[in-house]
DNA sequence: TATGAATGAGCATTCATTCAT
DNA sequence: GATGAATGAATGCTCATTCAT
C-alpha cells in the first residue's frame, strides 16, 4: 500500500469513528452527512468518495462496531454457563454502551435490508446462547418444561423495548440499570418455579 | 342530519380509509400528506378541513383501533376478567389490523412528543387492564406473587418486538397468528406455576 | 324596508362589531374572515354575501369608526383654544381606545389606497385643528416664529411612532399613560421659549 | 482568496443585490425567498447556502446600511460633535437608500420578534449618538433643558413618519429632501431658543 | 484525491374566495 | 338570503447527492 492509499485509509477510518459519535448521540436517521463532515473535518463531498451513500456508511459503521460487541459479548457470556451470571454480563454490556443500543434497538426496522439482517445475525449468535443454556438447563430438569425461544424472545423482546423507549423510562442515567433486579428476577421466575414463601 | 352534513361526512371517512391505507403500506412518517389528499381524490388544503394536521389524523385513525381494543378488553374484563381470554382477544385485535400495529410499534418513537404521548395513554389503558387482572389474580393466589408491571412489561414488549421486526419473523401472514401460542403459553408458565407432568 | 331587508341590515351591523373586536385585538391583516365569521357566529361564506372581499369590509369598518371618533375629537378640540388642553384632551381620547389607534398606527401604510386616504383625511381634519391654533399663537406673539406644518407633524409624528411601538414601550397598559407629560413638555418646549431656571 | 471563495462571495453579492432591490420594490413581508432564487437565477436552496434563513438575509442587507450610517455619524462625532452636521450626515445617509429606509419604517412592527430586536438594537446605536451629543449639550448649557430621550424620540418619531407615508407625502422624489430643511430647523428650534429677531 | 458550491425535489400548513345546495 | 365544504396557490426551509475546479 502506497502512500496515498494509506492516506486514503487514514481518512475513512477517521470518517467512520467521528460518524459512530454523531450516530450514538442523535441516531442515524438523524444525523445529516453534512453534519459528519463538518466534525469529521473533511470536506462533504469527500464523504461521498469513500461511501457511496449514506446507507453504505451507516452499514459499514455498524458492521465494524457489531462485529467488536458481538465478540466482546460472547467472550463474556461464553466464560460462563450459569444463566443469571451470562444476563447479568450482557445487562452490564448494554448498560456500557446504552446509548449505542439504545438507537440500535430503535432504528433497526429502518436500516436498509441488508445490514439488517447482519444485526439480526449477531444478535442471534447471543441469544443462541441463552438459548442453549436453557435448553440444556431444561433437559438437565433444572428449568421448568417450556419453548426455549419463546423464553428467550421474552427477554430479547423486553430488553429491546426498555431501550428503544429509554428516553420515556429515564431522564437521564440508565434502563438497564433501573430495571436490572427486575427483569432478571421476573426471567427467573419464568424459568424456575420456587416455592412461594 | 342533512345532505351538507352527510357529504362532510362521507369525504371525512373516505380520508380517514385512504389514509389508514398509505400509512399501512409506507408508514405514518414516510406518507405525506400531499399523497393522501392525491390518492383521496381531493384537493390538498380539504384534508386540513378535515384534520387540524397530520398528527391528529393519525391520532384519529389510531384512536379509533385503540379504543376498540381496549373497550373490547373492558367489555371482557366486565364479565369474566380471564387473563388468557384477555390476552387472546387483544392478539386477535391485534392480528386484524396487524400491518397498522406493526407500523405503531416500529414508528413509535420516532413521533413527535405530543403524538407519542397521545398513543402511549391510549395504550397504558389497555396495559392497565393487564395489570389490574394480574395483580388482584397475584393477591387471590391464582399466580405468582412477581411484579405485575414488570410482568406486564414483558409480554407487551414482547409482543411489541415481534410486530416491529414483523417482516423478518414472515414472509406474509400473521406473526401473531405464528406466535400466538407460544406467547400466550409462556406468559401463562410466567404467571403460574402448574405442576410438571 | 321590508322584513328581509332588515334582516340583512341587522346581518350586516352584527359582522361590523365583531369585526371590529377582532381588529383591534389582532389587528385587521391578522384576522382571518373565518375568525370573524366564526366570532359573530355566521357562515364564512356569508361575510363574503354582505362585503364583496375582505379589503371592503376593512374600508367599511374603519370608515364607520373614524367618522364617529373624529367627530369626537373635534367636538372635544374645539371646545377649547388653549393648545395644552386640546393636546391633553387629544392624548385621552388616544388613550381611551389605545389598542384601536395602535393597530391604526402599525397597519395604515397597508391598508388598500382608498381607505388610507379616508383615514388620512379625518387625521387632517384634526391636525388642522392644531395647526390653526399655532399659526394664531404665533401671530399673536405668543409662540415661537416656527413653521407650523413641521410642528404639527413633530407632534404627530411622535406620538405615531409612540403607537406603532406599543408593545416595545410598555409591556401592559399604555404608552399615552406613561409617556404623556413628556409629550406634552417637549411640544411645549418646542413652540415656547421659558427662561431657564 | 482562490477561484472558488470568489465564485461563492460573488454569488453571496448577487443574492444581496437582488434581494435589495425585490425587498425596496415589494417590501421584505411580501418577498418570497422564491422570488429571489428565480430572480438571481439560482436554485432555491442555494439562498439557504448563504443566509440561514429569510430573516438573515435581511438582517444582513439592513446591516450594511445601518453600520454604515452608524460609522458614518460615530466618524463625525469623533471630529466635531456638531449636531447639525450629524442630522445632515444621517438625513443624506437616508435619503441614499431612502426606499429601503421606508419599507423598514412601515414593516418594523410586523417582523418577527428576534429580527425585530436585532434591528432595533442596530438602530438604538444611532440614536445613542444624538443622545449623547444633546445630553452632553445640555450639559454644556449649549441646549435647554429638555429630556434628551424625550427630543430624540421626536426626532426619530418625525422622521419615522415621513418615511412610513412616504408614498402619500411626495409622488416621486424623496421624502427627506423635500422636508429636510424643515426637520432641520424645527428640531434646531427644539434645542436652541435663539432671539427672536 | 479532495473540495465545497450548487442543486431541486420535497413537505406541512394557511386562507381568501367560490359555488352547489 | 344563507350556508359551509372545497379549493389550490403559496411559503420557508432541508438535505443527500453531484460535479466543476
Amino acid at each position: 500500500m502506497n502512500k496515498r492509499q494509506l492516506q486514503k485509509q487514514k481518512t475513512r477510518e477517521h470518517i467512520l469513528k467521528i460518524a459512530k459519535q454523531e450516530f450514538v448521540e442523535k441516531g442515524f436517521l438523524n444525523t445529516t452527512t453534512n453534519q459528519i463532515a463538518l466534525q469529521a473535518g473533511i470536506a462533504h463531498g469527500t464523504l461521498f468518495l469513500h461511501f457511496k451513500n449514506k446507507d453504505n456508511l451507516i452499514v459499514e459503521i455498524l458492521d465494524k462496531e457489531l462485529e467488536l460487541m458481538s465478540s466482546g459479548i460472547q467472550d463474556l457470556v461464553g466464560r460462563s454457563a450459569d444463566l443469571e451470571q451470562m444476563l447479568i454480563l450482557y445487562l452490564n454490556l448494554l448498560e456500557e454502551d446504552e446509548k449505542l443500543f439504545s438507537v440500535l434497538a430503535r432504528e433497526l426496522p429502518f436500516y436498509p435490508e441488508e445490514l439488517r439482517r447482519k444485526i439480526m445475525f449477531r444478535d442471534s449468535l447471543i441469544r443462541s446462547h441463552f438459548h442453549n443454556v436453557i435448553e440444556s438447563g431444561i433437559g438437565a430438569g433444572k428449568y421448568r418444561k417450556l419453548d426455549p425461544s419463546t423464553a428467550v424472545t421474552f427477554l430479547f423482546g423486553t430488553i429491546n423495548y426498555y431501550l428503544s423507549l429509554r428516553s420515556i423510562f429515564v431522564e437521564n442515567g440508565s434502563v438497564i440499570a433501573k430495571f436490572r433486579s427486575k427483569i432478571i428476577s421476573t426471567f427467573k421466575a419464568l424459568l424456575i418455579c420456587e416455592k412461594e414463601k
